[in-house]
DNA sequence: AATGAATGAGGGTTCATTCAT
DNA sequence: AATGAATGAACCCTCATTCAT
């Protein structure tokens, strides 16, 4: 029953799941966590609130869920990173990646800046402090001065600053894309060579 | 009768509103205003709830009056600044202050940073983006390449990052502020450099 | 303090009772008694509410001192009528003079007819029953049919209905009010002989 | 599984919406509009506030649907009068089957009688506004001399006395009406003839 | 795979009222 | 004659969640 030829209805049956999730990042990026209710992921997806119980056991669980999925590419990033040696060149290609994999996932990356206070409490919260710093232990060199170290982080930063609260600059999303990532390729190098100097 | 020493209006008051003010502020940095009950904050003070609303006609209303009387001093920013040439002195002068302004305002502003998409729905969203507008712009040459208004920008937003997250690098407070307070310098000098040579 | 030669102030602040009581009745004949509330009061006053618990005891007293005072005439009505005797002209004047005091306290007479339910709970629920039970008993002859009687109770009631229902019709106030005493003299007269046919 | 023999849609729905509306009618007659709270009518019904939420999306929503179920006769009395011939016949056919239809809805037309204050403020009272309007103008001969149309509003305003003003008469409900009724016909011939006698 | 019906807890808000000053 | 500050009770409403079907 519900299975047709070309299979649109069970598509449409069959992956719930991901509707739920597509509809709930949407809404979770545009209103905010608590202010979304379940009732209206539910009425945008014309099912009960019920049925999206039968697909997730709670509300977090569906961010949760998003989390995993989308947060896969950092994951792996940040894998990748860590077999690799510190130098400028690796760093470079890390923020490079970095730049791609939240444009890649936008809306969720959006949703996590934005929702900073509700992530902390979150399971989430300390899952992705730890990639945060992660990613940052594999760009910053230890013995670095305190300065060289903050500009790591700036460059990680400018990055999301770049995603989230430059969209009223001139110029459009892949144009700004790569002028932010030329300014934190910039910072990274600059740090690189600040450590050098030091030492 | 209520009137003391220096008879200000806060004081003669009880000074309940500002107590309200403060144990909100601090739940809500803490917790975020959406989780953030009345009830809670009530308790805190050991008033009812209808007492909050004696001093406030909503909760919104409490976020606003914080907002109203901690932003000031950015006002007061935005105005000497607007009222400056736009020297390469001038722009790092604002980078300067914006840091010490931060600083002084740290629990608003970490809220603010937190709680990004329930201020976009607040009455104050939109008055704090006209802000950082305004300071931007300020700090930013319009004429100079986009790289280098990305530069702007990202010294901006180091100043954020350096209050918010980057807590857990070495260093106490003050120490972490003036790097990186030196980052955001460096990040604006080479914006203004960059746009010389353009041009 | 306060007192000025021409009294203006002394005048605007000796009848603070007053001015509640006009107040009052606008804003319960406008939107209802349970829908009016103090603060509403007190802030078209621009006094505070505690202002009016110096005047009156409880909310209800308000109301009830509105009724006593604007309710005389009709009591003064029902004191005549008893002491005349049961001729048809007796009913038609009660009927004239009901009329005139209904249109000299619109407001309270409209604020009684739309809100029966609330008057009803309250004091003078009871006492404006027995009025209109007096009124009616003047104009009913006991002894005439039940028709005859409804007749009368017709009458007093159409003369209601010009007062608050009838308001699209054409003619203005004063057109419309002669043409309503009109049928409920007629109502009254029909009665009357209805009656003595009967007998 | 909740489908009974009639199966009609209320029942099917384990009927709580009907016990809502019933217990709600009952109160808000008794009571009142706002009075009346809806943790009354969920107590009664033995059931949380929230139940009645999943039924009625408003407490006004509530009266709505009552009014909306309850009205229907008189709407199709109007549909019913619109299409007859101006005659005294038709108008007094009206004015007998208005009587019947009053009587079948009592609680809902003594509610609207005694809570006219509300009702205009609800949605509902102006749709109520216009039944009247509609059954007046059928009853009502527009070339008529203004006191022949008061007596035709009020012959409609004695049907409404004789519900809910005239409890105290002698005689039982059915007797009472069958009186009122004779009045309401008696006034609308007289009109009827009055118009006659001006042309 | 999903619904209908309901719950318990809590939300923000408003009210009439009180009382020391 | 009136205010400032506060209270307690209640209000309507929404939420995440449950569970039998």
């Amino acid at each position: 029953m519900g299975v047709t030829m070309d299979g649109t209805k069970q598509q449409r049956r069959g992956n719930t799941r991901q509707r739920i999730q597509d509809v709930a990042l949407e809404l979770f990026a545009e209103q905010g966590y608590e202010k979304t209710s379940l009732r209206e992921i539910a009425e945008r997806l014309d099912v009960t609130k019920a049925a999206l119980y039968y697909h997730f056991k709670t509300k977090e669980e569906i961010i949760v869920s998003l989390f995993e999925d989308l947060t896969q590419p950092i994951q792996e990033l940040i894998d990748w990173g860590q077999g690799q040696p510190h130098t400028l060149e690796t760093k470079q290609e890390i923020v490079r990646r970095y730049s791609r994999a939240l444009a890649g996932a936008e809306p969720l990356f959006r949703f996590m800046q934005e929702n900073q206070a509700t992530v902390r409490e979150l399971r989430i919260g300390d899952s992705f402090k730890d990639k945060m710093r992660d990613l940052r232990d594999i760009v910053i060199d230890p013995e670095s001065s305190l300065v060289e170290q903050v500009r790591c982080v700036s460059a990680l930063f400018t990055l999301h600053a770049g995603m989230f609260v430059m969209q009223d600059l001139e110029g459009d999303f892949e144009k700004r894309r790569e002028a932010v990532l030329e300014v934190a390729l910039d910072l990274v190098r600059q740090a690189h060579e600040g450590a050098r100097r030091e030492s």
